[in-house]
DNA sequence: AATGAATGAGGGTTCATTCAT
DNA sequence: GATGAATGAACCCTCATTCAT
């Protein structure tokens, strides 16, 4: 019963792996189906073309980040310590996520990011982005676009988990927690 | 022997648009000479492959950016506002370079990019990283990695500029100099 | 029984349709089962394999299509008349079954065909060519080959149908009755 | 000098070939570089895409038909004599140009066809077709829609060289007159 | 120094057919 | 009888690179 589904996961398993080992031009429809196991053919079976499933990819990969995330966020916390919270959680949970970060990040810069996709996960992302606008009206934050509250803090701690990764830093928990006060003191007000 | 720079100086320039605009997936050896004006060819007489076309690039173009980043770095400053100066001037050139920027991002992301290359790039930013580095031996910085200082205000800094560039921001005088002061209160002690 | 005919019905008759609009090139299996309603792998329970199935498929329609033409063929009539009443009917049963006609039309310069089917054709078309050896007989027609008396009435009697089914003519009542008169003098002595 | 438009024209001799004998289904490119001697890549460099390939290679033809045809028509002969030059003529390339006329005929009925390119043809034809309009003016032809009268002429005289080349028929000079006779008498007043 | 024709491997994709269920 | 997942060969096309001119 799961088996019939076992194939369209070990496509898109091995896609995730393929891309962040060798980027997307180095990821062929041929080399996805040899390490998921499967024939070439069969991958037009579980997705249209190669852009539908990097789409697909990418959107499944976003939507358990996201929930990876904002679990456990407590909201009986001040919202400072929810903000911290949620950096902290970023950078440790895009550690752990080495390989989904890596194809995350480079699926921004390719040719298949596209508008309606980076709609469709603002809107993923609403539980997180609420405790910052949050923050900006309880005027704890600098009054600076969203944007740029974004980068100051989601933005930097996924850029410390690619050092990590890159082994340019280790990110301890210590690192982690420094981090993390940065970030808000970037942005506080 | 000016003449045959300048068709070298074309095939750079050619290949920095191309890749700014289309990407490296869709910057073929074959347009790169379309838009030079020069036969595919004489590419070949100029750079050994397109590797050593797009390392050559990367460089140059790393290199321009750094001395436009450095000149008129005020020794005679604080160390503190040397710092502030960098930041600033690194928002300012990376919104004037904005494919310039496009390029050298998606090169770091690319199977291009190897190691050595970034030693090459580390050894010339010397300049700039003495600054931080006086920072941190003056402890007016957080002991915290060389790695992590960078990401925390040069990085955000070229991040900022990638987000103008994507229309999400507008970087005015303004938001530059809010962002250089939120890069220095991440870092300061 | 009748019920498992039912489904190899569907199946004809999707391929009719399939390739009259699409030709053969954009006629898969694929599209077939979707249009029929069925599952892929039924059609090969009915015929054996793709060619099997519009072999079949043309002897049924050139079958249905010679009854519809003879049918009402008066033996009391004129051997004249006999075969203008011919030419009329095929002109107004091949307008009427324009997909049919499209299907045997492409058939025909298809690789599909071969000289077997059109034995069996030939066969098939008897009752029809008779009126014409009658004819030829009675000397009241030329002395020409048989393909070629088949070819300036049959033959451009289908064609009529053709450019009427592409809209390059409207062929009413008074134009088939013109060109019926047209097949007539080209063959008549 | 002309050997670099040899491989261009080895290209479309080897289309011309193949599709005559196997058909547009049958006719890959890399069949087409096999045959013609050349790599599968080198085609691109002289034809966009299989589709352009076959739309010039039709034009080609076409054009190079209508030249035979029409070529020695004279302008002298009563407009009787000049339909029924034309409509021998039309039979006799055709005989002689078998492979052409079967690409030509596949051509009508492929995917390939469209609009905007019968419109091309039917502006090479006008020399041609401008015979059958006086005839028509001068009334010594019926009054049909010029489709028909094209039809019942020259569409026949293709029809019978189709015949020949199968090897319905034999071709010669008796059933070339008589055919043209059977034309002439189709539409005569 | 310079051209651009030529190669051939590899790209994404389609499809007739098979087979476990 | 019936399904549809699965295969693998073939399809059209692109591209970095080479080489005769």
């Amino acid at each position: 019963m799961e088996a019939s589904h076992g194939k369209e996961a070990l496509i898109l398993k091995a896609t995730l792996q393929l891309i962040s080992e060798y980027g997307f031009h180095g990821t062929s429809m041929a080399k996805v189906a040899g390490r998921a196991g499967v024939s070439a053919g069969i991958i037009y079976h579980y997705f249209s073309n190669k852009e539908s499933l990097i789409e697909k990819l990418y959107i499944r990969e976003k939507h358990h980040f996201i929930n990876l995330v904002t679990a456990g966020l407590d909201q009986s916390l001040t919202v400072r310590n929810q903000v911290r919270f949620l950096v902290r959680k970023t950078i440790e949970v895009s550690v752990l996520m080495k390989e989904e970060m890596m194809f995350m990040e480079q699926f921004l810069q390719s040719p298949y990011n596209r508008p309606e996709i980076q709609s469709t996960v603002n809107a993923m992302q609403k539980p997180l982005t609420d405790v910052f606008l949050r923050a900006k009206k309880e005027q704890i934050v600098k009054p600076l676009p969203d944007a740029v509250i974004y980068m100051l803090t989601l933005g930097t701690a996924t850029k410390l988990a690619q050092q990590h990764a890159e082994g340019a830093v280790h990110a301890d928990d210590e690192l982690i927690e420094q981090v993390t006060d940065a970030c808000w003191e970037a942005i506080r007000l």
